[in-house]
RNA sequence: UGCGAGGUAGAGCAGAGGUAGCUCGUCGGGCUCAUAACCCGAAGGUCAGAGGUUCGAAUCCUCUCCUCGCUACCA
């Protein structure tokens, strides 16, 4: 095993162009913070980096949109998440930004070097340019209709409705996404990395040398080199983000992802003048903690540059977490649904360290998980209020009644070996707790440290000393098995702490504060130690550590969340047709309109299509003909709900096969904002054939 | 379409050839120091489905189905 002397921790650069929310947390902050507690607590050196994202043309986009520039968004989205963080106790050394001048200088060094040694690759091509908003159209950003499936709304790179992967070049109809206008090629230059060359080395670092590495992680990295890399294009056509800097690279700059893994880079200088002592010397454990989308930059591409500049450590591992789902369904900033977490902080006041262990006990470690408010709100009642909160509270309130409020002597004459076993406990959960964090296993350390508690509510119900105590008399006779008892719980209270600490860093402060000892006794190495709180110490009063959570919270926060979709759904519903957004199509002559043949028509047979998840295969009666049309229906329509529905049909359209079946005509569909497709039929029934005009 | 990860008691997860385990929930009992908390016990699973290898498969192989991701600047 190789030695470390320090260690880099990052967590991945969130984008400034919204606030954090729960799938966030649970995806990477919070096991980045958990695992640097820990070390901290070790006493190991470590460094823990995060800053915003502030480049890249979703920025500029929303910037537009809300007419202010993107440095607007940026900063008000920086304070946001800053806060967010730090009122969760996400413990960062620093929090810095990439649109700093450090940063600014840090990347186009970085470039530069890369630059000089030859290790990029030139490249002109055509790209869609919008001559309305002067800027170059990333694939995403062009809108037109499929050649595929004729969906009017398929974008650059791919169509929703029928799946298929596209190029802007296919799509029938191009325009732009901003204005609308037809966009137009221009000619534009970039740099590019040619990853294939760096491929027998990935092979060999990587999947030779990295086979520890989660199964989600390695999978996902060898399906890609084993697939081949190649040439990615390192800057983009835009004017906010980092300059290139060369001299003939008017109007471009680094391409986000190039210059937001630098990031960790840049923070790390403006932490610390020693900053190459963590990224230049190779006794430096670097770990990056990310999602599951960010996979590839970090285990692929951002160790490629490091390598290729390399004066760099390179990451010794890279946990990522899967995703978060909220009540069941996919998180979705646009559609707002999701926890946000300066929400939580407003709604759920001093209870930060009930979301730290209910995000942790369901981490996505290992598959997406999901997070319901009644799961939040039985973890916290059944799990840290019975079992954590009550065993410290019982212990508290045991100790002021029957030894005075002072810690009590250990009676080696009646100690026994049910006392003895709380230690042997206390040595096993250590090494087990020890050995997951170590491992990126926090779920499982964190339900060892459950065990703890756990094992503390067994010990005093087996010794029992209320019974002990129940006369004066008794009292009297039983005093030292009652010490011996109240001391073992307190001192198992004060390791509790010791074990909380990373997970619950608020809760593990109150102990603290109770048995009146100071910071350092939560140091790792404590842990195990019988001799934590001091004999003769009086206490303070106990404090609950945690408090129910009632059914109304949760259903106000059910409530909130349906709300907040239901309302961004009116906003985008508002918003949408205030946009020039209604004359899309250019204006027509009634001869035009004559051309198209509409028949009312009645379903008589549907069923799924093979292998495509949204065609239906339907027989539509015409009265004087059947007709098969194929429709993507079947996301909206169950095949045995619509056998008999009429609907008006465009009779004649030319042919088109779809997975192997010709569709003899199109079913007119009315699509809401949602993408909720609805019949367009006859109010009443009409005979099969009859004209729509 | 391809590739990756996953599919195990009502819920959340462990197990990677040898009679299915943990936490929560449910049910029964005990206790009363404690936030109706704690402790003991029980019920509950054809380990997604089908086929195969093996003395023996949740575990290995093949095929199928389902979920999520990547291929697109969401953790």
């Amino acid at each position: 095993m190789k030695q470390f002397n320090r260690y880099l921790v990052t967590a991945a650069l969130p984008y400034a162009n919204g606030p954090v929310h729960i799938g966030h947390l649970a995806g990477c902050y919070l096991p980045s913070d958990i695992y640097v507690r820990y070390l901290r607590a070790t006493g190991a050196d470590v460094k823990f980096i995060c800053g915003t994202d502030e480049h890249g043309v979703p920025i500029t986009i929303k910037a537009m949109k809300e007419n202010v520039t993107p440095q607007d968004i940026v900063d008000k989205y920086y304070a946001i998440i800053r806060d967010s963080f730090a009122a969760m106790g996400i413990s960062f050394d620093v929090f810095s930004r990439t649109s700093n001048t450090v940063h600014h200088e840090t990347a186009s060094a970085f470039f530069t070097n890369m630059y000089e040694k030859g290790l990029f690759e030139e490249k002109e091509s055509e790209q869609y340019y919008d001559e309305v908003k002067n800027v170059f159209l990333a694939d995403r950003y062009i809108i037109g209709t499929c050649p595929k499936c004729g969906n009017d709304k398929a974008y650059g790179d791919q169509c929703e409705r029928c799946g298929t992967s596209l190029s802007p070049d296919e799509l029938i109809n191009p325009r732009s996404a901003l204005s609308d206008a037809v966009p137009v090629k221009r000619k534009t230059k970039h740099w590019y990395m040619p990853l294939q060359q760096y491929e027998p080395w990935l092979k060999e670092w990587l999947l030779e040398g990295h086979k520890e590495w989660k199964n989600n992680v390695y999978g996902q990295c060898k399906s890609w080199i084993d697939s081949g890399l190649q040439s990615r294009a390192m800057t983009r056509d835009s004017n906010w983000g980092i300059k290139v800097p060369l001299p003939d690279a008017e109007g471009k700059v680094l391409y986000v992802w190039f210059d937001a893994p630098i990031g960790y880079i840049s923070a790390t200088k403006e932490l610390t003048p020693d900053w190459q002592k963590y990224w230049c010397q190779d006794d430096t454990k670097l770990v990056h903690f990310i999602g599951k989308d960010n996979i590839v930059f970090h285990c692929i591409i951002f160790p490629a540059m490091l390598k290729a500049h390399g004066n760099f450590v390179l990451p010794e591992n890279v946990p990522a977490n899967e995703f978060l789902n909220i009540e069941g369904e996919k998180v979705s900033t646009s559609r707002n649904w999701a926890v946000w977490v300066n929400d939580y902080v407003k709604d759920f006041p001093d209870q930060q360290d009930v979301l730290r262990y209910v995000l942790c006990s369901t981490a996505p470690e290992t598959k997406d998980n999901d997070f319901t408010w009644k799961d939040f709100q039985d973890r916290n009642n059944s799990e840290l209020v019975s079992i954590f909160g009550n065993f410290v509270n019982r212990t508290m309130v045991l100790m002021h009644k029957l030894c005075g409020g002072k810690v009590p002597p250990i009676h080696a004459d009646v100690k026994d070996e049910r006392d003895d076993a709380v230690f042997q406990m206390l040595q096993s959960a250590k090494q087990k707790i020890t050995d997951s964090l170590e491992n990126y296993r926090f779920r499982e350390a964190l339900s060892e440290m459950m065990n703890v508690a756990r094992e503390g509510n067994r010990y005093l119900q087996e010794k029992a000393p209320w019974l002990l105590a129940k006369t004066p008399e008794l009292q009297a006779e039983n005093q030292k098995v009652i010490d011996n008892c109240l001391h073992v719980c307190l001192q198992l209270t004060a390791n509790l702490a010791i074990f909380a600490n990373p997970f619950l860093p608020f809760t593990a402060q109150k102990i603290c504060h109770m048995l009146k000892v100071v910071d350092r006794m939560l140091e790792w190495s404590n842990a195990g130690s019988m001799k934590l709180v001091s004999v003769g110490y009086t206490l303070r009063a106990p404090e609950l550590l945690f408090k129910k959570i009632e059914d109304e919270q949760v259903k106000e926060q059910v409530d909130k969340l349906h709300a907040g979709l239901a309302q961004s759904a009116a906003a985008q519903a508002a918003a949408e047709p205030a946009k020039p957004a209604a004359p899309k199509k250019a204006e027509i002559q009634y001869d035009d309109f004559a051309k198209l043949e509409l028949k009312a028509g009645t379903i008589t047979a549907a069923e799924k299509v093979e292998k495509a998840d949204k065609l239906l295969k339907l027989t539509v009666d015409l009265g004087s003909e059947q007709r098969t049309v194929v429709s993507g229906i079947a996301m909206h329509y169950k095949p045995e709900d619509i056998v008999g529905k009429q609907v008006t049909l465009v009779a004649n359209l030319a042919p088109r096969k779809m997975r192997g079946i010709e569709s003899q005509g199109m079913i007119l569909m009315a699509e809401d904002e949602d993408g909720r497709l609805v019949f367009v039929n006859p109010a009443e029934a009409v005979a099969p054939g009859s004209n729509v005009s």
